[in-house]
DNA sequence: GTCTATACGCCGATAGAC
DNA sequence: GTCTATCGGCGTATAGAC
């Protein structure tokens, strides 16, 4: 297909979110200009309009798009018994977030700084998460294997503990992330057993 | 004490603060203008510079002084054993927390916004108070009562599920906050046992 | 599609009157 | 201790040339 000559489109937009992406987990949304997106994109501020409509969008595209690829990437197998599901589940997650440090701080902290209309948005998509991992426990309690008093609380107990490696792990460090996996699901495992 | 007309010193400060508080936990240190604390408080923005000698201080002054009051209010009691021990930890953590929102969001949000000098003396403190629940793990441990693989990051585990209870619980929902610590002791006993 | 230039406003912090 | 006034700078977003 024909292009203008300047015309960088295909390229230029994924290299905006990417530098919107770094800088917004290293600095937070509100401390990071469109001039510093735009310089760590090599181009002029105003050129970011072309990728986004505004600020406040460029944010909303980058905790919808984790979420997405988030529910996307899920590994439930309802076919397989309920502490395999879980199992795997606990693998996953601490994968998942292990793999894409920037997009994961991104969602837990610039929540607040989405609209309404945006924030509803991706609360339900976190919800659609959440719920995955409750019909495992359900699943669990129902046949018997896990005793959970409550399965949403035990829910957001786990997510909780398993998000929170992102803010310590570090490669290279005293442990493998496979270790650190192993140990995490010893204590789900017991937590619900 | 003779006080010159005008002068609030002792009223103002403390005001300052819970203002501060109050509008980097809703909206974010680099989202609050110095103009917007002052208009919460009643002043004019100059005046809040009596108070602090600049935005970042007053950031760190309320991050050392939670901290250091939540070092404070620590009530592990080492006569008791291991198991007593942690579960005084878990319902003072959650109790704790759960009284003083802002400034739990503000403690986790909010560090990357300090220079690395407030930073480092802020995650001292931070240190200080997980070496806490890890001496009760490794005595549990030592004791043949606990059964733990590594009580560093079984203590970075169990502090971050209890941190995640300020995320999702509100006050007259289907739990009471001692329905809800009661839960997360039971699972946090059964993962170290 | 990118550039330069700019509109328009808020930012943190300070000076000096009262 | 608080006020008003102000400095110099940077913020988002847009207009129009190329």
């Amino acid at each position: 297909m024909a292009r203008t000559a300047g015309s960088h489109s295909d390229i230029t937009g994924p290299r905006v979110r990417e530098a919107a992406l770094r800088l917004f987990a290293r600095g937070g949304y509100a401390a990071v200009s469109m001039r510093a997106i735009a310089a760590e994109v090599g181009v002029q501020a105003g050129a970011l309009y072309n990728y986004t409509p505004d600020k406040q969008t460029l944010l909303f595209d980058l905790m919808e798009g984790h979420m997405t690829e988030l529910l996307a990437a899920g590994v439930d197998d309802p076919a397989l018994g309920a502490e395999a599901r879980l199992q795997a589940f606990v693998a996953f997650h601490i994968r998942f977030h292990h793999a894409r440090p920037d997009a994961v701080f991104i969602a837990y902290m610039e929540l607040r700084n989405l609209s309404p209309e945006n924030f509803a948005r991706v609360e339900a998509l976190r919800r659609e998460y959440e719920n995955g991992l409750e019909s495992i426990l359900r699943e669990g309690v129902e046949a018997g294997i896990f005793r959970v008093a409550d399965t949403k609380i035990a829910t957001l107990a786990i997510i909780a503990m398993l998000t929170g490696v992102n803010t310590w792990f570090r490669a290279g460090g005293r442990l493998s992330i496979e270790e650190v996996t192993a140990q995490y699901w010893d204590m789900v495992r017991r937590a619900v057993s």
